[in-house]
RNA sequence: CGGGGCGUAGCUCAGUUUGGUAGAGCGCUUGCUUUGGGAGCAAGAAGUCGUCGGUUCAAAUCCGGCCGCCCCGACCA
């Protein structure tokens, strides 16, 4: 290899584009590359294959177990709607009814032409769900009779179709998969607080987990859910600056206990209606976990929620080693596995196909697996391995001894996942801003001018300023920049300096604000 | 639903203007060489050119209908 080939091989990086290059094409390449789905023959619908369908369970796992542990239980409930419950709750018709697949007929029957045609035209039309609020109000009615029957705290993991007009790979599709939880309360009281609760499960989460840091909020006026009295969420940049509402969790009041009817009688012996909650997250989760952690080599994942911990490559050589090799990276593998990380065995991969070596090392570093390591002969005769982290340079290698290796993985991948935290904790930090000024907003937000079909460089970020809360002038910020209010921020410690909660003059009209906001434009 | 574009091998596309019997690169299979690393050489498999119809001795190419997809806007977890 000459100098001007190293050169090249240097600067070369798996995926192409870059982020710097075109971030919206960089991100398809990576899903292409870490082998985590594609898009299928129906518009809109993806195919999650293997690898990114096994970290959509971890992150089933995981929140199971929380939503368990907070008193839920798993439940499910029809994917058909009728027509007619979804139209019960009329802001919720308004959110939805343009999104909305719809069956007409139950049956297919051979038309002149010899093709399939739908027949059997159904009396009333059934929707397939988008959200189940109004199905699982139809039988929380039927379950809640008294007060001795609340709370009621259930869980369903379910797929859902919203009939978007645009889609993209896990950010948004056609068909997608979630969780949704629905609760039912004797107070007020009580459901605004499983709805705080929830998301604080959802925060925790999405920081100790997918080490994602996010802003936990609430929605204005015109982000709510429909149906909603209040709209909380906890939003994530990713690398390209742009905001991520990563999960939501709302507090229905009566809304819907009306429109459903989930009535129940008090120890007053009065009858009222509960007070609802509704909250989910779905397969977004990992468009968000790509676009915070991915790199210009592919998939990055936080050890705690990647498929396998560890990937052993043997070096298999046509010299007899051949054998002795493998046997001591099967021994290898039995004494990881043996380790406990996150409450699961350490994930073991051992990779023996007959592949190129190089093949093989790249496709493992775009899938993201955390820790590589390479084990030949001379490693064997040494007794080390040849360790590679994904979060470190993909050439940036060091010997451990086998034991030391072995001894200290978990430590290891408790690291990399408070590294993974930390960076991009760093990386919000950088590109968030205190602004005060009108000029200063729109300067920050403006989109750097590019010739035509040049993909617009990234820029803005995230800016905590005043805002006055009329709905006309969030639109109007909209329209102008582009940017939405992300959410009313509960906490302000993320903002720089702290001083969020105090109140000033929006930056928009100078009219009161009783405390800043998180600006943004969002995904 | 408005405005643009495209359907040719598993993938990305050339060929269409000027009809003449199907191409490239990558990928795949096999062999040899190489290899502590996304290598080289050689051979091979693979397409009723989206679909239906028309013009013609002859259609991927020209004409018409239909279907599908992509991009830009409004909508969005």
């Amino acid at each position: 290899m000459n100098q001007k080939q190293q050169a090249t091989a240097k600067a070369r990086t798996a995926i192409s584009p870059t982020r710097e290059e075109n971030y919206a094409e960089w991100y398809q390449q990576v899903i292409k590359a870490a082998d985590l789905a594609e898009n299928s023959s129906v518009r809109g619908c993806m195919v999650i294959k293997p690898w990114g369908f096994a970290i959509w369970e971890n992150i089933q796992r995981v929140l199971n177990s929380k939503f368990k542990a907070t008193g839920h239980r798993n439940a499910y409930f029809p994917l058909f709607i009728p027509l007619s419950y979804l139209q019960a709750e009329a802001d919720h018709v308004e959110g939805f009814a343009k999104e909305c697949a719809v069956v007409t007929h139950h049956r297919l029957a051979p038309g002149p032409d010899g093709k399939l045609v739908p027949t059997g035209e159904l009396e009333e039309p059934l929707i397939v769900r988008p959200t189940s609020e109004t199905i699982i109000g139809v039988s929380f009615a039927k379950w809640v009779e008294s007060w001795r029957d609340l709370p009621l705290l259930i869980n369903q993991w379910a797929n859902v179709v919203r009939w978007e007009m645009r889609t993209r790979l896990f950010l948004r599709t056609t068909e997608f998969l979630w969780q949704e939880g629905h609760t039912a309360h004797a107070t007020a009281d009580e459901a605004v607080a499983e709805t705080m609760t929830m998301l604080d499960v959802y925060a925790d989460f999405a920081e100790n987990w997918m080490a994602m840091p996010v802003i936990r909020g609430e929605k204005t006026d015109g982000e709510r859910f429909p149906g909603a009295v209040d709209t909380y969420c906890i939003e994530a940049m990713m690398q390209d600056r742009k905001a991520l509402q990563a999960g939501t969790s709302h507090f229905l009041g009566q809304n819907f206990a009306k429109s459903s009817g989930i009535q129940f009688t008090a120890q007053d012996g009065v009858l009222q209606h509960a007070w609802t909650t509704s909250w989910g997250v779905s397969t977004r989760l990992i468009g968000g976990l790509i676009m915070t952690h991915a790199d210009d080599d592919g998939l990055v994942l936080p050890p705690k929620l990647a498929p396998a911990h560890i990937v052993i490559l043997p070096i298999l050589r046509d010299d007899g080693s051949k054998d002795a090799v493998l046997t001591w990276c099967r021994a290898l593998k039995a004494d990881l596995e043996k380790h406990v990380y996150d409450g699961q065995c350490v994930q073991v991969e051992l990779d023996d196909r007959d592949l190129r070596g190089g093949d093989k090392t790249w496709q493992w570093v775009k899938r993201g697996i955390p820790l590589r390591v390479e084990v030949g002969p001379r490693d064997m005769e040494a007794g080390v391995v040849t360790l590679f982290r994904r979060d470190r340079g993909v050439k940036d290698k060091q010997a451990v001894a086998r034991d030391e290796f072995v001894g200290e993985v978990v430590a290891l991948l408790d690291e990399m996942q408070a590294g993974l935290l930390d960076r991009a904790r760093a990386f919000r930090s950088a590109h968030t801003r205190v602004i005060n000024t009108k000029a200063e907003f729109e300067s920050y937000f403006a989109a750097p001018a590019v010739a035509e079909g040049v993909p617009t460089p990234i820029h803005g970020g995230f800016a905590w300023s005043h805002f006055c809360g009329d709905p006309a002038v969030e639109e109007e910020i909209k329209d102008a920049l582009g940017v939405t209010v992300r959410c009313i921020p509960i906490d302000d410690a993320d903002c720089p300096g702290g001083a969020g909660g105090t109140p000033g003059e929006c930056v928009w009209t100078g009219r009161p604000s009783p405390r800043r906001v998180v600006f943004a434009k969002a995904y």
